[in-house]
RNA sequence: GGCCCGUUGGUCAAGCGGCCUAAGACACCGCCCUUUCACGGCGGUAACACGGGUUCGAAUCCCGUACGGGUCA
């Protein structure tokens, strides 16, 4: 008689309906499945968006999904951590004229890195998640590669590009081979009316009304200072309210106006400057990247063909990735540009902090940092 | 001071006695979209400087007041 032994994971619960059924469909394929919600925001629980991906108001949800499952429920406080590597780096970036993608940040550091920690410690080979996403190995090389998940108008590799070889090998994405409708269903049948019908996350999860500008001037302890708003001449065209409120862009909000639509084409933090353009100044075919992660292969080497996405929810476009021989502008302290991509057509909006992702057919070969504006010059990270 | 011109929503700006319970653009607000910030789509709020008169009827014509701009000694 040989008892099989069961696998465990941890599954990473947010109390929304795709880690609910993530964690149901490992049970019924055979894992022993703890649930783990990361307790990261507020200290209060009131006043939050349902739904959000690390809402507190989640907790509560979560542990019910995990009493309803029977499965054990752990919930770790991870506030120091999420503060640290979420929160700060999201107000620095903002102060520093870019615009930060703090779950990338989360990811990076807590739901993949961290998580996985803490599910060794729990005994646990696995660590799940309720993305859109699937890890596949290449035989040849050995390597696991991130692909598309079967429900392309829900895929979300844009937000995984920066897992680690090691993260990939010991990360499930039970959701991978489903549509977000399918799993809403199963939800119902399984009788998960909490979590069966909550609208998908949305907005910064812990700025509370979304008003992310009061949010940095609050932990700052002063308001953001006001400047110019130029266009690409030079010329001073009207007073902005401080450059954390802008990004590369953005359109509505600026309170100024020409008979026209116009938009942010750049910023300039150390003169405080919003520099502004009609629609068509806003693209640009090139740009620079630095914080490289690569999936398919260890370095890139030579120019690569690729589609890229320079938002979450941008179209994936043809470029090629140039590896740069020299780190351009080396600065002490500073991390320089480690590619160069060149887009086919123009791309709009391409926004200093923003992540570039490089596809090929359904695969994550890579993505970076982006570090230069539209308008080719490049802005160093921190 | 005299003479002339102008004064329409937050901004620009249609309108030339009934089609104006006033167009459009930009801005603003809301909803949708969305694990970031944005873009985008849809919808919405909002004005005839003021007071008299002419007329069946005035944003549109006349007179005066206020405020702008021009011009003349």
């Amino acid at each position: 008689m040989v008892h099989a032994v069961k696998e465990k994971v941890v599954v990473g619960m947010s109390g929304g309906v795709d880690s609910s059924i993530a964690a149901a469909l490992l049970q019924e394929q055979g894992y022993d499945v703890i649930g783990i919600t990361l307790q990261v925001w507020p200290e209060s629980p009131t006043g939050f968006a349902e739904g959000g991906c690390c809402s507190i108001s989640a907790v509560d949800d979560a542990r019910r999904v995990a009493f309803q499952l029977d499965i054990p429920h752990y919930v770790l406080n991870f506030r120091e951590l999420f503060e640290n590597k979420v929160i700060n780096y999201f107000s620095e970036a903002y102060l520093a004229g870019r615009t930060p993608n703090p779950c990338l940040a989360c990811n990076r550091y807590l739901k993949f890195h961290e998580l996985l920690l803490k599910a060794r410690g729990f005994g646990a080979r696995y660590i799940a998640t309720g993305h859109y996403a699937r890890v596949l190995k290449d035989f040849e090389t050995g390597r696991f590669l991130l692909s598309k998940g079967k429900d392309e108008q829900k895929d979300q590799t844009y937000v995984l590009y920066m897992l680690t070889q090691e993260q990939l090998a010991h990360t499930l994405f039970p959701l991978g081979e489903y549509n977000k409708k399918e799993i809403r269903e199963m939800a119902r049948k399984k009788g998960l009316l909490t979590v069966a019908d909550k609208p998908d996350s949305q907005e910064i999860c812990f700025v509370p009304d979304d008003d992310y500008a009061s949010f940095i001037e609050g932990r700052a302890g002063q308001r953001c200072q006001k400047g110019n708003f130029i266009d690409s001449r030079g010329n001073t065209l009207g007073e902005h309210q401080g450059i954390i409120h802008y990004t590369i862009g953005q359109r509505k909000g600026l309170g100024i106006t020409f008979g026209k639509p116009m938009f942010v084409i750049g910023i300039n933090s150390q003169r405080r400057e919003v520099i502004l353009g009609e629609d068509q100044e806003v693209y640009t075919d090139t740009l620079w990247a630095a914080d490289l992660n690569w999936i398919n292969f260890a370095e890139l080497t030579a120019p690569l063909k690729v589609e890229a996405k320079i938002r979450y929810k941008a179209q994936p476009s043809p470029a090629i990735v140039y590896p740069l021989q020299e780190m351009l502008a080396p600065v002490k302290g500073n991390q320089g540009a480690e590619v160069k991509v060149c887009f086919e057509t123009p791309q709009r909006a391409v926004t200093p902090g923003q992540a570039v992702v490089f596809y090929q057919d359904e695969l994550v070969v890579g993505g970076g940092t982006i570090i230069s504006d539209p308008r080719g010059k490049i802005q160093l990270l921190k």
